[in-house]
DNA sequence: ATTTTCAGCGTACACATGTACGCACAAAGT
DNA sequence: ACTTTGTGCGTACATGTGTACGCTGAAAAT
């Protein structure tokens, strides 16, 4: 029952990442983690840590990598929900408040880096980001939209869903439902609002 | 031409401010800034700061006051402009853009310290935001909406230009009309949409 | 069986940080 | 003229940081 290298390697890998992640806190954003403080948690030597990462920057990519990895398998789940017949608007939406929820940790990791000071670390964050925008500008693309007015569409949902997702996680619980409606609302407004501008020019 | 004991207390006072919002930049948050260095630039000893604040918490708070005042100062005059008959939506947009452009570091403090550690900064930030929502709730309420919709447009709008304002201090001079135009474009989504919705529930 | 590889450790160093303490000295108050 | 007040300074210290260097011991390669 012993470790191979290779096992015994990746295990005290995750020993760190987890372990970065869980310092992650309302009042702990990544780029205020120390390398000793994270090794420490980790249960190795603060030297240690350069056996598996450059510095906290590569760190951080990693992080950022892997909640935008757990974030797609999400959406994922969602779009076949809705292919399956449910509103696109509302399950996208419950979805993410799921995530706040289950795992705020990832959710906070991207919305603090996103306005962070390491620039690699925002670019990345960004990178994910731009990911949903542009699955979301297809998909409005496929229902009759020009491309510019698709990504205006995709643009100001993601940011709508993205600012309901930072007031949950500072929200209460009684608070939740409210702001999940409230931003359910504010989606339809900007799906009838396109779609209403989107007739009106076509009269012509 | 000697200075009164209160003058100079003011003019070192200022000093430390205004050495502190320099310093804030792409890779530099508030957060992230030390005593020693806003000091060293303010040209004074480091101990001195205390003659002046508690601790660097004082500071950012003074801070973000005075970039809220600021701002609020800044969309008066757009209140003003649109009383003379400009569209909301884009004299809005259009005050935003040269904030971010004239004087970035305000927008700056406000975005990053919005997700940032500092529990007080945070929820500071989040006052001098809600100041506008509320606002912008007021006059959209005037119109004939109801508090819940009305309260609705205005976060939603408020977010888009933050978002907008947010992309502008990492775009280059030749994007900036692009994320402009569709900034306003976005809002009109918003407000179309819950005009339409408004509309057609009235039908009943 | 011998050698190579390499994750992890301990020591050590240079450096930056916040801040406690007491002094100096000019303005304000008496 | 004398005293009080308070800004600003210099020194000093404890603490936390990243990381360079060399060693150890076990797994892997030969």
């Amino acid at each position: 029952m012993s470790k191979s290298r290779i096992e015994q390697k990746e295990q005290t890998r995750r020993a760190i990442i987890d372990a970065a992640i869980s310092q992650l806190s309302e009042e702990q954003s990544f780029a205020s983690l120390s390398l000793r403080e994270v090794t420490r948690q980790a249960g190795i030597a603060p030297t240690s840590f350069y056996r598996h990462f450059k510095d906290m920057e590569e760190l951080g990519l990693t992080l950022v990598d892997e909640c935008g990895l757990a974030l797609r398998q999400i959406m994922r789940k969602a779009r076949k929900q809705f292919e399956e017949g449910g509103s696109v608007i509302v399950t996208s939406v419950k979805i993410f408040m799921e995530i706040t929820e289950t795992s705020p940790n990832i959710f906070r990791l991207l919305f603090h880096e996103r306005s962070g000071t390491m620039r690699s670390l925002r670019t990345a964050v960004d990178r994910e980001i731009q990911y949903f925008i542009v699955e979301l500008t297809d998909y409005v693309q496929t229902v009759g939209y020009d491309k510019v007015s698709a990504f205006a569409q995709a643009e100001a949902m993601v940011a709508i869903v993205f600012n309901a997702g930072a007031e949950l996680l500072a929200a209460k619980a009684s608070q939740r439902k409210e702001i999940e409606k409230r931003a359910i609302m504010q989606l339809r407004y900007i799906a009838t609002g396109a779609y209403t501008l989107h007739i009106a020019k076509s009269k012509f």
